[in-house]
DNA sequence: CAACGATATTTGTATGTGCAAACAATATTT
DNA sequence: AAATATTGTTTGCACATACAAATATCGTTG
């Protein structure tokens, strides 16, 4: 909290000023960690999205949108604009099966698919740097655990 | 993570699927934060960030967009496009001085700040709720942390 | 087996956000 | 005082994402 939120913080309740707070800094922290990522995965014209499907592809191939839709924590309307892309860039094809569709990595898709590891490995190096090893991992399983109950139902 | 991601993490190095955890539980946390936010703030056809953005301007009548960018952790020009919208709903108005815009509340805008605090309250409540009272201040402050860790020149 | 409900996927539309460039105005240097 | 650099704001463009509606297919029930 800068001091001018802590002037508003006297004026308002405490306690929504942590809700504020929380939801901002959620939000600012997701952006910051994306910043680094996209850095990694801007070489490849890629966010760090497609970079994580492309590795599940490639992980399980003839994976559905809806599979994808679980492990990435997406809409299955952004699975499919993903996809999209991944297809124009020749990473992915797509082959339908009745209502299903599943996704196959392409030789170039599976050729590329070390480098992307080696990223992200790049990005886990670069937060340890940033935010220290212990606390990248007790960060992670509290935001998990946090994103867990939210996902819940109320 | 799931059994399919475990699958994944024994093929790869577990390191780089913690930071590609993080990224995604991150994102996800901020998405699953703002659902609730917007889901308060949605009936005043806002987001969180107008909310917030309309009490700082309340509380300090004349702000400048630098500020707000400060405050908010948000890019200049998203701040433009914010208070476009806000005036487009006749809560702020804008001042030409000089290179600098002075951004103040309406009569509308001072009107309805109290409900939109209302709102942030109820907002705590329901973090509170599904989070846990103390894990939103153990997670606010990690996280403030974190994205302040990373905010810094590397 | 035909009809209807459930499930999987895609498309249309909208939104918050950022980057880079364009302006506009102030500050600094020569 | 003129030229140049710096700072503050806005605009053009692009992108990841979500919701709602439209399709398409499958499963189930009458």
């Amino acid at each position: 909290m800068n001091s001018q939120e802590v002037a508003v913080a006297e004026e308002t309740k405490l306690n929504s000023r942590y809700s504020a707070c929380l939801l901002f800094s959620a939000n600012a922290l997701a952006r910051a960690i994306t910043a680094i990522g996209d850095e990694e995965f801007g070489r490849f014209g890629m966010c760090y999205s497609h970079a994580y499907m492309l590795c599940e592809v490639v992980a399980q191939p003839g994976i559905t949108p809806s599979e994808l839709s679980e492990t990435l924590c997406l809409t299955p309307s952004t699975i499919t604009r993903l996809v999209e892309k991944l297809e124009q860039k020749r990473f992915v094809r797509r082959e339908s099966e009745g209502k299903r569709t599943l996704i196959y990595p392409t030789a170039e898709g599976e050729a590329i698919q070390p480098e992307i590891s080696q990223a992200w490995d790049r990005v886990g190096v670069r937060y340890s740097q940033v935010i220290g090893e212990t606390n990248v991992c007790q960060l992670t399983q509290q935001i998990v655990k946090a994103t867990k109950a939210l996902g819940e139902p109320v």
